[in-house]
DNA sequence: GATGCGGAATGACAAAAGTCACTCGGCGCC
DNA sequence: GGCGCCGAGTGACTTTTGTCATTCCGCATC
């Protein structure tokens, strides 16, 4: 496995010199992660950050009776827990892989000199987080303000963007790997209101899901109804005509 | 009024040298917002930050009913609109005046500039993002785990801390400066209901709240019930015993 | 082919949250 | 003093969400 390719798809180090990346890749350690299985946990002293090589990993806050809320998921290229290492404090959330996954682990310090060093990656990070606290704002005002209905609607469809294909008739695909637990988390509620909610916008014909792989039939209805667009509705909040 | 004494109030700017702080403030530009006077609309494009000098200005998104969702607020030495220095993007969120307010004005290449030359800015700056991104999960557990009234305990229990004094008898005292409409908006629910949780608190005996001014007067039971230890719980959902 | 398991689906129900309509009280203003 | 407004409080009701129990399905394993 290539540390420096790994480095290199990152926003952070992507423009570093290729002298003062290998140094860096070299003094990582890295990491592999089955799914499910935990990077770490909230509140834990945290030593540095994870680069995500392979896979993906969730970060997440847990409830006392168990229920769980992402926060965020990062694929190759992410990074976890750059907060902790910018103030010091402990991890601010728990990690898991969501799939099997590599990382890779870098020393807090290692961080801190690079942006000291060089202020390009300072920016670089600050961009990072910005893009973060920017993703943050949208779940925060979709916990907030839409209902389970409609922030499903929008899961998919940012889903289906973010790694979907879009096929001859124009409709979009997207093999989802997630289960309905799994979006249940993403979208803050439990699994059985994502099965009703799944089987509202199948019924309305919006969309198509068998198996893992999701079929956007009626992308713009799918838009209209996460609130995605200024327009007429042509469902009630429940997804019914 | 001293434009530098407010830039030191930052966590971003505190650290700079005397002359550089001189030529930024001479860049600044003031501008006083009335209570509820909007700062920046979402989606507009960004120039720059704001440093809050007085008063408190809240960001915020709304709904297309007019509902809206508080992300965060800034009082003296807060600043807003810093994510769309650092990527460029649009202004991502509503910022008004929650009470009269003085706000300066800097522009983002000068933040930029200062970032560049000054690593150690660059550093403050990033810790700044870190701390919301910080609060951000906080909010987006509170959101998606806890209930409303739960919700309300907690937000109660850190608007005494972080503003509220010790009385001698050991409760904790606070002026709330805020509606009912207010307090919705930051913790994600509507007037009539923050009224019937307040209602129930009180019943418990947990505060009490004549007006403006919030006492507390079970501390510990209040945090019991906001979910902020461990143990058992004299209280159910609902606050009822 | 039987067994067990994880995930999905679903009915029945309970609880929480939101909506609507109305009342009330305080306060500033003419 | 009377008026109008804003914010709070509340009853009655609906809708949405969550819980519990149970069933079903596909798939891997023995």
């Amino acid at each position: 496995m290539d540390r420096i390719a790994a480095l290199k798809r990152t926003k952070i180090f992507a423009e570093l010199d290729e002298e003062s990346l290998r140094a860096l890749a070299e003094r990582t350690v890295e990491r592999r992660l089955r799914r499910g299985e935990m990077l770490f946990i909230a509140g834990e002293e945290a030593r540095g950050i994870y680069v995500v090589v392979e896979g993906a990993v969730r970060a997440y806050r847990e409830s006392r009776d168990g229920r769980e809320q992402t926060i965020h998921v990062e694929r190759a290229g992410g990074t976890l827990a750059e907060v902790s290492v910018f103030d010091d404090g402990p991890y601010p959330a728990n990690a898991a892989a969501e799939e099997d996954s590599v990382v890779l682990f870098i020393e807090k310090r290692d961080v801190k000199q690079l942006c000291l060093k060089h202020p390009f990656i300072a920016l670089a990070a600050l961009k990072t987080l910005a893009s973060r606290l920017r993703y943050t704002a949208g779940l925060i005002e979709a916990l907030g303000l839409h209902e389970v209905g409609q922030r499903l609607a929008a899961f998919l469809l940012d889903e289906a963007y973010a790694r979907g294909r879009r096929r001859a008739d124009g409709t979009l695909a997207v093999d989802l790997q997630l289960t309905n637990q799994q979006i249940a988390a993403r979208i803050g509620t439990v699994r059985e209101v994502v099965s009703r909610a799944v089987a509202r916008l199948k019924n309305a014909g919006l969309i198509e899901l068998c198996g893992k792989s999701l079929l956007i039939q009626d992308e713009r209805a799918l838009a209209l109804y996460a609130g995605r667009e200024r327009d007429g509705r042509d469902l009630d909040a429940q997804g019914r005509p």
